[in-house]
DNA sequence: CATGAATGAGGTTTCATTCAT
DNA sequence: TATGAATGAAACCTCATTCAT
């Protein structure tokens, strides 16, 4: 049993290290011997906690995307009814979560080749998504929203200015920082939300 | 007399070649026979054409913003108050401008490691920036923006909203026919701009 | 444990292979897959110990370079005063030394483009003129040279005739073997050298 | 008729190109694209006046050569008992013949590979040394030579110190004025020739 | 479990050569 | 006669993968 913990922790810590690697290097670029070099250890470790480097790859999105929810859900708990905190936790705001979201990001171009991929893709957006839906759900249910919107196009639109400003901040890091993509945010929101009197 | 060859001609048959095989194999498969295959010639004309392979790809990537910029011409030529217009020519609407739209969000993740694609990458936005902020200009003197719209800030929100929609639209086609990117266009550009009454 | 694998004496052994590989094939028809059959292995495993071509190539100079000093060491510690026998090790006289002697001068006209290697050949002519100077110097002190010949000046003279000598040696091989060679060596001593009455 | 001077003319040129660019640049690092760059002509061209690379090489080296043959026969017209005028005429004492020299050595090791060019070498070499020995017979005559003087055994030894002394000329020739080349082509000679009283 | 030496397929690149014009 | 576009073989090099230890 502390042997499958020891294997799991393996297998994240090089996860990890391959997620430092895409972000640094780009997705293509990276190589297994640069992943080990991250994760201290040879090309032949990481190859017997994976398959393949495929695999090495799915995990570092597989990560990317676990944190991404578990900060998302913390977000929740913290507050069930404050959306920007929840949209804030999916944008590079900061430079610990700008490597996530430079992984994430990573796997779109891939996903032109993979059918594979792809699925994943969609699965991952589906699940964003539905989260992101059961938010506003509980905003117009607690009076929050602006009468007539349309939850389930609203959700996609947001999706798209959250990526479209993330990619932004991602590639011209230093003419986009927190306040300027929250300012974008908001901006939007302030359209759907009822505002404070 | 050498055979008579259109050089420029040649270049941009051999970039068009290219497009479409970063379109459809993704950027980081294609290989130059690849190209070649797509060009009916071998590596080693394409070669005689480019230095070397990024020189290709960077060439794609720049017939592809010039396309893209020739259409954004024709469309404020046809109509310079026209927001919709131009912005659709920048969109994924058709299976045609789906391929080249393809290769330009290719690069995006390759200017995480090149420190030139990512200055190239910035002019290109800065340019799309000053089309777009241009156009806002026009229609703010037509009195079609609704007042105290800052049209700075409103060209960066356009930007992102095209590109996430665009994106979304490159990831899942069949979920995106041009009617919804189009509805999530116009649902925004409905908050900026005057009513018709 | 992985393989255990003496990694200087592997490099050694693959400089040896393409010392072979350049005295029978020519410096400039040499491949990687030639030193890989000559070490049996393949080229993969040549870029395993070496950066690249040119890294195998100034490796096999050196341990021909150092075979040479080995030698030469040896010459002097028999007899210090034994200055033929020291200009003999740098002679082709033997076929084993041949192929050593045809590297050396294999790099030769490879000085004339690379600054790099020009400067590492003139290193190395000091450090065998040094050498030999201080042959000369050790035989004067015992009173084996004539009187008034000029240590520095001879050491050059001497320099230029073993080279002239094991050009021609290694050219026309069958033409010149070791006897002749010493004779013109000996000849040439005859004239500095005190004549033993 | 005119047309054939044209066309020697136009081998000339090519060659004498080929010699600049091996000079320059190494003799198995030079493209047929170098050498149409030095002649102001395309590749195409060359190989209309040459059946290969090799023959273009080898014209290279002719063309050497016959400057070489040339200017020791006016030396001999000159003075034809000026032995040293006679030998320094083949060696690098000023930048114009130095280019040549380095082609000339350039070859040597070509011959380890080459059958052809080792037998054509050894052809050179003869005549030089058929041309040599005809010089020392001629001062021998004269009575220049110091009585007990063995001809062919000089003209060997001869020829290796002009190629010794010649070589480290052109390997480093800052450190190797005409004027230091020759002092110890000088000091040799003396040792053979008879002093003037 | 882990290593890292070795493989070998596959990519880019170079370049002598051919050939249509 | 001359061009230079195009070929294609062959080289170097990279790197995911395998495997003996």
């Amino acid at each position: 049993m502390p042997r499958v913990v020891d294997h799991d922790q393996r297998r994240e810590a090089i996860a990890a290290a391959a997620c430092k690697a895409i972000a640094r290097q780009g997705i293509d670029a990276v190589t297994l011997g640069d992943i080990g070099d991250h994760a201290d250890c040879t090309t032949g470790a990481i190859t017997h906690y994976f398959a393949d480097k495929d695999a090495v790859m799915l995990a570092a999105l597989d990560l990317v995307i676990q944190r991404l929810y578990r900060r998302m859900s913390r977000a929740v708990e913290r507050d069930p009814t404050d959306l920007r905190g929840f949209l804030a936790e999916t944008m590079p705001l900061r430079p610990q979560s700008r490597d996530g979201i430079k992984v994430w990001f990573s796997f779109w171009t891939r996903t032109f080749s993979s059918r594979a991929l792809n699925r994943r893709q969609r699965e991952m957006h589906v699940r964003w998504f539905n989260a992101l839906t059961e938010r506003l759900s509980v905003m117009d249910n607690a009076g929050l929203l602006r009468p007539g919107v349309d939850i389930a196009f609203e959700t996609e639109t947001i999706a798209a200015l959250i990526n479209g400003i993330g990619l932004r901040a991602v590639l011209d890091a230093r003419e986009w920082p927190a306040e300027r993509q929250l300012a974008h945010l908001d901006a939007y929101l302030e359209k759907i939300l009822v505002q404070p009197s």
